[in-house]
DNA sequence: GGTATTCTTCGCTACTTGCCGAAGTAACGG
DNA sequence: CCGTTACTTCGGCAAGTAGCGAAGAATACC
């Protein structure tokens, strides 16, 4: 129960479920998240950690950068099951559209110009 | 995304969770409910109704007695799978299993005697 | 009608959470 | 080393939420 609620928990929240939705096309690094959302680096680390804290996202450490990514087969079936649930049911959603629009943008951009920005 | 985001929040609480979990056997009384949790009539009114409001949970009045059931087949497709979604993942889940326990003796007695006992 | 009963709504309190900026880590580059 | 960069953690503030009891609304029973 405990470790369910800590998925629903996770995804009772806009930026989540955007970062969710976000991560469908492979994994992202957390200065681009801060650049798709507009939020602050230090908002977006703490969302991203309870999304990994519920077993929905995986993290990687690649020197300077954390990338982020969905969780993969060895995740817990809840977590998976919740994944397929909330990308099926938000596919077409207007800010998911708009999200994936700006995150073209960002991802067409270089790592290291984009982190310059924010600091 | 709104209609969305109201159903994760319906679910981010133990109390309302375990609510849909005791629903799973047909419709309920609101003092049954409150038998069951052992809280307040106030408080499990309050929890009924955001399950009411994100499409979860029917009600139905019948004299005073108002009686809530799992939203059936007219209800949104990102609500039913909610449901499915949950009655799977906490089916066997040692809360749940105690609430199902605790509700057959609740069922065993007759309405107007479980209400009395709580005003 | 008048009373009792069931549920809902309204204040209220205590706790949680999202947000930010500041400070702290860890890693690359000179 | 020492500064810069990318991220995380901490402290604080505003907003939201779960809990209760009291009051209100609606219905049944005398």
């Amino acid at each position: 129960m405990r470790s369910f609620l800590a998925i629903t928990k996770a995804l009772n929240d806009q930026t989540r479920l955007r970062t969710l939705l976000a991560l469908r096309g492979g994994e992202l690094c957390l200065c681009q998240l801060v650049e798709l959302f507009g939020l602050a680096p230090s908002t977006v680390s703490k969302h991203v950690n309870i999304l990994h804290e519920a077993g929905l996202v995986d993290r990687r450490k690649e020197g300077r950068w954390a990338y982020f990514k969905l969780a993969g087969r060895e995740a817990p079936p809840a977590a998976r099951r919740a994944i397929r649930w909330i990308t099926d049911c938000l596919a077409g959603d207007a800010v998911v559209v708009g999200d994936e629009t700006k995150l073209n943008c960002v991802m067409e951009q270089d790592l290291d110009e984009l982190c310059e920005c924010y600091s």
